[in-house]
DNA sequence: ACTAATTCCTATAAAGTTTATAGGATTTAT
DNA sequence: ATAAATCCTATAAACTTTATAGGAATTAGT
């Protein structure tokens, strides 16, 4: 399962790429609202999503967010990685967050293989599907 | 990410595959030392797999674990849903553990659709991998 | 300068989940 | 009886998730 967190992070992605020709910056207050996310959480997501450049910002009076790349370019991977972190179903299977397992020798594991091959096709969905797919 | 509880459910079974010609049960108490999983935690564990007719027990002296069906009929989504709930990574595309999203419409939801891809894939890996097919 | 409006930051906490551990009850073979 | 196994319930420590609170910093406009 994905976190609510990284949910609400797709969504609010989502709804800036359907807003995305607008020539002002998008406040927060308006995706928590018109995406029912909690304000405050929904700062957080969106400051992280800025910290990893997904994302910039602007402070004060007619400020707000913005792409900082255009959303055909930003892919699900990414996204999770950075709200949820791993997306293999298990650590010593993730290309980015790899973590060995502990008592079990990796050479000899019976069930690396299978998730790994799990990883591989969800990494070719989520890898190859856009923010801006994502609208209709 | 599985949890270590599934994780230890799928090294257990396993395990028992590798020894399924075995005349006599087999210990909790032995998976647990060679698998090195917590005893408790462990038999917790084979008592649910136990309660789903994967596995069948008895108690007493010469007590132990067996296979309730062949471990080739035993795939990794049936194991990973009694241990773990469900495989999906959103609730509201989940096949055995559906649940609406709250705030969310769901016909218009826009990132329902290729989370369903993602499960159909990952069932279709997981529901074709037999615990015998891990051991090698 | 002042005000209003926004993002930014830190601390806190409530609730839930995960990962066990403890202690014994029950069953069975010998 | 005894030994050895599963079975069951309660508890708890650690961690994660999902927020909330309160304000600091920044910016535009007057």
């Amino acid at each position: 399962m994905i976190s609510k967190k990284c949910k609400y992070a797709l969504k609010a992605l989502t709804f800036m790429a359907k807003n995305k020709d607008r020539s002002t910056p998008i406040f927060s207050s308006e995706i928590a609202s018109k995406e029912g996310i909690p304000k405050k959480f929904l700062e957080a997501i969106l400051r992280e999503l800025r910290n990893v450049q997904i994302l910039q910002s602007r402070r004060g009076k007619n400020g707000g967010y913005r792409f900082n790349k255009p959303p055909n370019e930003i892919y699900l991977t990414e996204v999770m990685r950075v709200i949820d972190g791993p997306i293999a179903l298990l650590p010593c299977v993730s290309l980015n967050y790899y973590a060995p397992c502990e008592a079990c020798e990796e050479n000899i594991c019976s069930i690396k293989g299978v998730f790994e091959t799990v990883r591989n096709e969800t990494l070719s969905i989520l890898g190859n599907t856009s923010i801006q797919s994502l609208v209709n």
